[in-house]
DNA sequence: CGACTTTGACCAGCGC
DNA sequence: GCGCTGGTCAAAGTCG
């Protein structure tokens, strides 16, 4: 069984206190919506360029959407919520997050684009040395700034799931206080510097934690695959086309029977897999459970495959 | 042969 | 300053 869940924007170095829930088990099968910085950024809809997702009709109308003022990442916060997590630093406030294929990519994109761009053209050799020593000096001058990046919980037997982007893989390290290693991976497009790391959750090594980190700036090529989208619905391309992320059925997603593919596809897993291009996962699961609202508000009481994601004592809560 | 993975080395940041 | 850790580089190896 396959399934994506916890969401969270992380903009530190090195481990996050997501991660640490995540190894905590804390967040697992927890559905925790942030809605960014101190209440005084922009909330996580604004970022992924989605207006009204809070509107009138709006799923979340029954759901609780904490502010980060109110909420702590403590494991030991009583009450956690049952949505989405997700969190961005100020600095990835001021860069949207990674939102590849997005329609609304916007022109603070990414840094490294931009010092390519400005960077004049010179003899090879010359230029790998200069590289290297503007990236020491960046780094002398400031603490080393982070694309936005978006990590997943992804309930999966592969490492690398398909998300619809072609990465490289450029590293690995073994992580400390786990047995797994962690991966870390580059966008093969070039002038794209969109990254991504793939670990596995200490405590329930069936969870994938996928953290992307970046920008596209190129249509994934998943989309070119027409064969890929035949498999969908109407609404379930739409999602694939709008956002463009890398998102399996959760269990929670799947109470959206019109929604769900007509037949399993991609990546050769047992479960259908829904392959969308990458980041905004969030966007396109809050899109895609708009068209499912009434089993978006039967969620929290719908004891059925939810209760598979939702620890129990979060649901007695409700 | 090109694309990709593996893996050891290197470097920066951070805490002590 | 030193050691630890995370992140990246790049040469070598592998695969189709």
């Amino acid at each position: 069984m396959e399934m994506k869940q916890a969401v969270k924007i992380e903009g530190g170095v090195g481990s996050s206190p997501f991660l640490d829930e995540v190894q905590g088990g804390y967040l697992q099968g927890v559905f925790d919506m942030w809605e960014g910085e101190k209440g005084g950024s922009l909330g996580f809809m604004e970022l992924l360029g989605i207006q009204d997702i809070n509107g009138p009709s709006s799923l979340f109308d029954g759901i609780h959407v904490p502010s980060i003022a109110q909420e702590s990442l403590s494991p030991a916060r009583p009450n956690p919520p049952a949505v989405t997590k997700m969190e961005y630093s100020s600095s990835e406030v001021l860069n949207p997050p990674a939102t590849p294929n997005s329609s609304s990519i916007s022109s603070a994109s990414n840094e490294a684009l931009n010092d390519e761009q400005a960077k004049p053209v010179v003899d090879e050799e010359e230029e790998q040395y200069k590289t290297k020593k503007q990236l020491k000096a960046k780094k002398t001058n400031q603490k080393r700034q982070r694309e936005p990046s978006f990590a997943f919980m992804t309930k999966s037997e592969v490492d690398q799931l398909e998300d619809g982007y072609r990465w490289r893989k450029y590293g690995q390290k073994a992580v400390k206080n786990s047995p797994f290693p962690r991966s870390y991976y580059r966008c093969t497009t070039a002038s794209c510097n969109v990254k991504k790391r793939v670990e596995r959750s200490f405590n329930d090594p069936t969870i994938v934690v996928t953290t992307y980190e970046g920008q596209h700036t190129h249509p994934s090529p998943v989309m070119s695959r027409s064969n890929l989208v035949t498999h969908l619905t109407d609404s379930a391309a739409f999602a694939v086309t709008n956002f463009a992320m890398p998102m399996q059925r959760s269990t929670v997603l799947s109470n959206c029977n019109q929604y769900r593919p007509q037949q399993p596809f991609v990546n050769g897993l047992s479960t259908p897999f829904m392959s969308f291009g990458s980041i905004n996962a969030a966007a396109g699961f809050l899109q895609e459970r708009r068209f499912c609202t009434q089993e978006a508000s039967l969620l929290l009481k719908d004891h059925g495959l939810l209760q598979d994601i939702v620890p129990s004592h979060m649901l007695k809560e409700e």
